[in-house]
Formats: C-alpha cells, structure tokens, sequence
DNA sequence: CGTGTACTTGAGTGGGCTCAAGCAGGGTGG
DNA sequence: CCACCCTGCTTGAGCCCACTCAAGTACACG
C-alpha cells in the first residue's frame, strides 16, 4: 500500500504535525514512516457545545487530542453531585489517564466549539509498546496531569479563602493562549462545579468583575463566546487573603 | 564482589521485599541479581512526628518508600497558606512525582512515627532506564496518583458539602490499613488544612463524633495515636447531601 | 512537676447558600 | 423576518453554617 503523506490522511483538514502527541512522540526513536502508519486510523471531528466526547464508565476505546476550544472533565462526588476536576485546552490529550484502563474514568464535555482528533486505542496502545522511549514521555505527561490537579487542589478550593479570589484565580488558569487575554467563558453552573460555590454567588462576582471592567463579554453564541480578562487586575485579587 | 542478600544490605532492619517498590519492580524484567544490586544503596530512616522528610523546591536526590505510619504532602497556595494535597500511607511512594524533575514538588512531612527507605535518585534512574518494563509499571503508578487526587477534590472539597460530611469521608480514606477501622490521627490543624475549614470547626466535630461513640481515641503520645471508627456510621454520614 | 502547645468551648458576625422572582437573548418554528 | 419560548443569567431578601475572636482547659513532653 503506498504511503501518503501524513496530511492527506488526515483528510488534508489538518496538520497532525501541530498535535499535542505528535509532539511526544517524534523526537526519541519514532521514524517518520512509524508516524504516518499511525496517522492511518485517525479521525477528526467537531463537537458542539455542551456535547459529550466520551462518558465516564464506558469502555476505553481511543484517546483524543484537543486541536480547539476547551474541555470539561467530570467527575461525580458520592452524593451524586456533578464535579469538574479538570479543564483540557487545545494541544491537551483527553483519555491519556485511562489509556490502560478498561473504562474512561470522567466524562468529557465539549465547552464552546471543539475539534479533536479521535486516535483509537488500539492504535495508541501499540505505537507505546513498540517504542519504548514514549513511556518515559507519557509518564513526564502523567506527572504534569498531576501537578496540574493539586495546583487546582491548593488554589482553587478552600472554604477560607473568599470565592471572589478564587475565581480570579480560576479565570487566570482559563486563558485560551498563555499569557493571552483571551479567558474560556464557562457557564455558571460550570464555574459553581469548579470551584465548590453555587452558581448565584458566581454570577454574582462576575457582574461585579464586568462593572469594574476587569471582565469584558465577548462572542455571540454560546459555542463562540469568551471574555477579555484585565490581567494584572486578575491577579492582584488573585493574591488577596 | 560478592553479592549478599538483600536483607543483609539492607543492614537485616528490614524486609525491602515487603515494599511497595519492590512489587512494581519485581515481575516484569528485573532478575534477582539486579534487584540485590539495585538495593545497595538504599538506607532505612526513622522519623519523628512533624519532622520534614524533604522539603518542596530542594533538589530531587531520593525517593522514599514508606514502610510505617502516614506522610502528609503539603504545598502552598499563592497567599501563603499551606494546603495538604494528599496523605501517603504504608506502601507507598513518596518523591516519584518528582522523580523526572529537578526539585522536588512538595514538603513531606511524618504524622506520627515514620519509617521509610531512602532510595538515591541516581540508583532509581539507572535501575528505571535499565529495565522497559518497569517504565510501564511506573506509568500506572502515577495514574494512579491522578486519580486519588482527583477523588479528593471531588469528595473532599466542595463549599456546598457540609463539613460533617466531608470530615466522615477523610476519616474513612485515612484508615492504615483498607477495611480495618484504625485511622490516622491527624492534628486539627492538619485535618483543617486537607478539606479547608479551621481547625476550629473541626474540633467541633470531632467532639460530636466521639460524643456520639462514632470515633474513639487511642494512643498516648503524637507519634502513636490514633482512632477507631464504626465505619458504618462513618460511611452513613458519608453520603449525606 | 512545670511549661507550652494543642485542643475545647462559647458568643457574635458575616459570607455564601436558599428560595424566589424577573429578565435577556439565542435558538426555533411559524 | 419576527415572535415566542426556554434556558441561562441576574438580582433581591432572609437565613444558617462556618469563620473569627477570645478565653479556658488538658495533656504531651521535657
């Protein structure tokens, strides 16, 4: 069979080559022609709002990179409340912590607009096994996973510390861009689950985020929409008691 | 050089083949031999109640396995607070989240009277690069990690949950041993800095939970003490709104 | 046996929750 | 293209849990 390049089998509607994996996994001792066989079985796909990528419990059957917008990823406390513990950008991998399990462990849930490039598991588990060098780097990827999960842990939880400081904080980790200004306009509800608050209480701080101006909504659909954050401002209330 | 049994290079204190390291290390690809070579330069250490086992941002040299009582993992949050983002019990591991940094990521600090064996980090390294498998093995160990911090924040935090609820929940994850009913007994202060309340609050309910036989004290001194719990009631009170 | 830290307990306050009503604006169907 | 409708957001009033401040107590350790 011959080869193409990796670009035609993505359907030529992206560039692979600017994936989040991709960037795991050249480098080490992957070869280019490895790479395009794996490239075969991927798909790419849209996700509407508030659509789900995959349920928490349902068997483990691929992993998805994140090429736009942002991910929720759910969990579900014993109460049955529902408990966002996570939020995936683009360049993230949604599923990477269940590779080796047998079910996925949260519900993914599309915030906005989204575009993800689907990888069957098969496909992934068989690309790790072959190249020994990957694991090292998926576990480099594990730990930051980790690091990212108590990071939110100390800074955004906390019954002592004021919900306005949070959310500053919580807003500040929402950027779409590093260092942008440009913040993913979550719903209320999905701020409360983050956060531990009721959703009145964050409408509440938000509306006097945009009076002073700190907050500005943009967008005009709910797949679209976003803020413009006053940074510096953000942080300041970010470091308050 | 003639090699010996590991108990013996492990100066005959203790039975490294009872630690939690060895169970992901042996299986696998790892003969016997290299195992013995590989605990040659492990030490055994005592620690006291509130003495630090390493500190976060100090240079990565070792990592721990925790063979007796319980190691609280703190770091701080932006205004200086500490915050305990998860609790070590016998069996595990401390430091491999940073195994592949430079520094470590948090301040480890002995509840009570700890034993641990520290493992050279260079020892570690050769021992993981050496063995493929083993890098797999270690995978799933951090998933695992993931995963039990992501049940914290879920379970654990959460400004709606009332504080009763929560503190039912820590106590039934901080039993020494899964299914028994003695608990780790942390300080107030401690506890406090876990689920985020004041060590008042939780004092008040302490003294609610043994009023009503729920927790019963043990131990006569800060490095044994202890509680036994009727986990029934505990799990009841667990799953309340 | 003394000293200090950790814990207990009380009274008062306040931030965030609850319940409830009104509003806006995006999506849908006529 | 317009009007309706429904979801998600806003805003208010009152209450309650947990925080704060403060004092007193117990007990672990030297």
């Amino acid at each position: 069979m011959t080869k193409m390049t990796p670009q035609v089998r993505c359907q030529g509607r992206s560039n692979c080559f600017a994936c989040g994996l991709r960037h795991e996994m050249v480098c080490s001792d992957v070869s280019l022609d490895d790479l395009i066989d794996f490239h075969a079985g991927i798909e790419d796909f849209d996700y509407e709002h508030g659509s789900a990528i995959y349920h928490m419990g349902a068997p483990m059957e691929a992993v998805y990179c994140v090429r736009g917008g942002a991910v929720k990823m759910v969990r579900y406390d014993p109460a049955g409340e529902q408990r966002i513990v996570r939020v995936l950008k683009t360049g993230d991998v949604a599923g990477i912590e269940s590779a080796f399990a047998e079910k996925f462990e949260h519900t993914a849930i599309a915030v906005g607009r989204v575009r993800a490039c689907r990888i069957p598991i098969s496909y992934f588990r068989k690309f790790v096994s072959d190249h020994g060098g990957l694991q090292m780097r998926l576990l480099r990827k594990s730990q930051e996973a980790l690091r990212e999960a108590e990071t939110w842990l100390s800074q955004l939880m906390g019954g002592t510390t004021p919900a306005r400081t949070r959310m500053a904080r919580l807003f500040l980790r929402l950027r779409a861009v590093e260092g942008g200004d440009k913040i993913h306009r979550f719903s209320l509800e999905d701020i409360a689950a983050i956060i531990g608050i009721t959703p009145e209480t964050a409408s509440r701080v938000i509306s006097d985020f945009v009076r002073q101006g700190i907050l500005v909504k943009g967008g005009n659909s709910y797949a679209t929409r976003f803020f413009r954050g006053d940074i510096p401002a953000l942080e300041k209330i970010a470091q308050e008691v």
